[in-house]
DNA sequence: CGTTGCGGCCAAATCGATTTGCGAAGGAAC
DNA sequence: GTTCCTTCGCAAATCGATTTGGCCGCAACG
């Protein structure tokens, strides 16, 4: 067997184009595409001498120039506000493997919650011709995403949003999975309840699935047991401390989010107390961190990687022209995983 | 003041191009080019114009057909085991932010630490026409790393990697930080020091940290003492067990990263000790999980954000040609951080 | 024998910008 | 009045692929 030198062109040496490989194989552009595309039909020693005109060329096509021309990138944009958030790391890489599979890169971009950073990469994105965007936006209610349209740029929201037209969802079920998490603590017997919830307005649904639990136990929903806490876990720190300070202190909190549960453990053991026998304690989200703090954080999962994987399918079914119908919703189960803290 | 009414083409109409703008205007393409760009001088009549046209048409640049012409796509990509491990995630962070101030984007791929899957993605990313790649590659030594070469496309890497002239390094000084380690449980009074490796052959240097305060403390390096861990918490856990089963068990450990660290401490709590007192615990990396844990983990910091932030810098000097000489190398200082493991 | 059909290939248009070279107009200097 | 700059704008080439329409030759078929 010969040695087969592969050509290597260096930095400097001109790229080898699609017209370099037809002069090579004695053929014209045309005809290398179509052995390449595979979209007509090449007798069969003509697409030999293509292949192997390519390889000793070692000929690359320029995706940029196919991109320009069939005005498909394969490339797919993310937002989300901080990919140091495990949460969205975990949705990231959800989307990322869906969509590889189909043949996409993806663009990432962390707009730190803030509106206009995230009207800024939208049109970015749109822009730079990706074929789709996931957009998992904190604040929502915003008018801009009628963006995509510009383009006919297929547009996947994570978490609520406004009902747009063409804009698929991808729902974790926030309401079942806090009432879940709520009558847990009800069946371990605990009789005060408290809740520390995200920013006024924000993930409202938990907040309702805590109400109805209480209220199919009999319960009323007591205003004064429920606290914001900022979604940080020094604010749920703080959240909890304030509903300590009330007469005869709850003996159980649900918070809307893992962090904030970790700060109302802290505040529980400053207390001098103990979790779960004086304050049972129930999270949300299942992240990471829920393992690793003692007692080991009673949770639901927000199934961050399954949503990723939802987003990236139904946008590849839009991309590929599989489906143009009307906005669909896809809400995602939640589940209880019982540790220590309640 | 009138109302000026965008126009928004919908979805379906044709794209508005710069010769729409020119016709709008009266003035030929390259001129409407010109004032976009101001590469050359445009009358200010003309200009304004040109301003007004852009404006009432809602023109956008194509960018995917501004980069066929210019060969440069404002796009960096990097390349991360997994973006999911929270090192890495924020290692990507610093890199956007830095990149995102001179006006690139980021692509994201994850390799799962496979070398078959890293080749794939750097050659895509190539071929995409990528104007920098940052490359986290785990497995280091390997010698497709001049494909960049090709395109003469810059590349910087994170970690070690073999000696390739134009391509920039950042690593951690995880030499010293291991010697700071260790020394700081010499100090505390260990006198049985033991350490839990990553996978043989990876990062050697916080090995030989540790081997070097031994015998700077005047100890002597015993191999009986180094276990591996596989980089996780279940690999700590066991590594750990192993450790314990020595006749006087040591009582102090160096884990060269906080996983094992943790899974160290899940092992000294089982066999019924504590920590600090029997076994004290030193980790490396300081992610988020270190302040979670109880006790809380004494650690070095493996400086990710300044990582990526160093690289993102490099690699934008010499896509703006700011530099083009030989390689570079970032090392970065390691800091430790006492808690209370140790 | 004409003609329909088809496999196999090419020429040229196209995607939408950037960029170079050139020419016209206007003003200043002699 | 000529020369010589500037300033301003345009025509056309270019980046590197994809894609459409058409041409040519050969076989099958009536």
């Amino acid at each position: 067997m010969a040695m087969e030198s592969q050509a290597r062109p260096s930095a400097d040496g001109p790229r080898v184009t699609i017209a370099d490989v037809a002069a090579h194989a004695g053929v014209s552009p045309t005809t290398v595409s179509h052995v390449l595309s595979g979209k007509r039909l090449v007798g069969a020693a003509t697409r030999d001498r293509v292949e192997r005109a390519v390889r000793e060329l070692g000929y690359r096509p320029n995706i940029v120039a196919r991109n320009l021309r069939t005005r498909r990138s394969q490339v797919i944009a993310v937002i989300v506000p901080d990919i140091t958030n495990p949460f969205y790391a975990v949705v990231t890489r959800g989307l990322a493997d869906a969509v590889d599979a189909a043949g996409y890169a993806t663009y990432v971009c962390n707009t730190d919650a803030k509106f206009d950073r995230e009207q800024k990469f939208l049109e970015d994105v749109l822009d730079r011709g990706v074929d789709g965007v996931v957009l998992a936006s904190v604040d929502v209610s915003q008018e801009h995403l009628d963006e995509p349209n510009r383009y006919g740029t297929p547009l996947v929201c994570l978490g609520d949003s406004h009902d747009l037209p063409g804009v698929d969802r991808v729902v974790p079920d926030d309401e079942d999975g806090s009432r879940i998490a709520t009558a847990h603590l009800v069946a371990r017997g605990a009789s005060r309840i408290a809740m520390i919830t995200g920013p006024p307005g924000a993930a409202a649904a938990r907040v309702r699935g805590y109400r109805q639990a209480l209220e199919t136990a009999g319960r009323t929903f007591d205003p004064g047991l429920v606290h914001e806490g900022g979604w940080t876990r020094q604010g749920g720190r703080e959240a909890m401390k304030a509903l300590m300070s009330s007469a005869p202190h709850p003996d159980a909190v649900f918070c809307a989010n893992d962090l904030m549960a970790i700060g109302a453990m802290d505040t529980v053991r400053e207390l001098g107390l103990t979790v779960p026998d004086d304050v049972a304690v129930v999270g949300f989200d299942d992240v990471e961190a829920a393992t690793l703090v003692t007692p080991t954080l009673t949770t639901v999962t927000n199934p961050a990687y399954d949503a990723g994987r939802y987003a990236g399918k139904l946008l590849v079914e839009r991309m590929s022209g599989g489906y143009a119908e009307g906005r669909r919703t896809v809400v995602l189960p939640c589940r209880l995983v019982p540790r220590q803290s309640a």
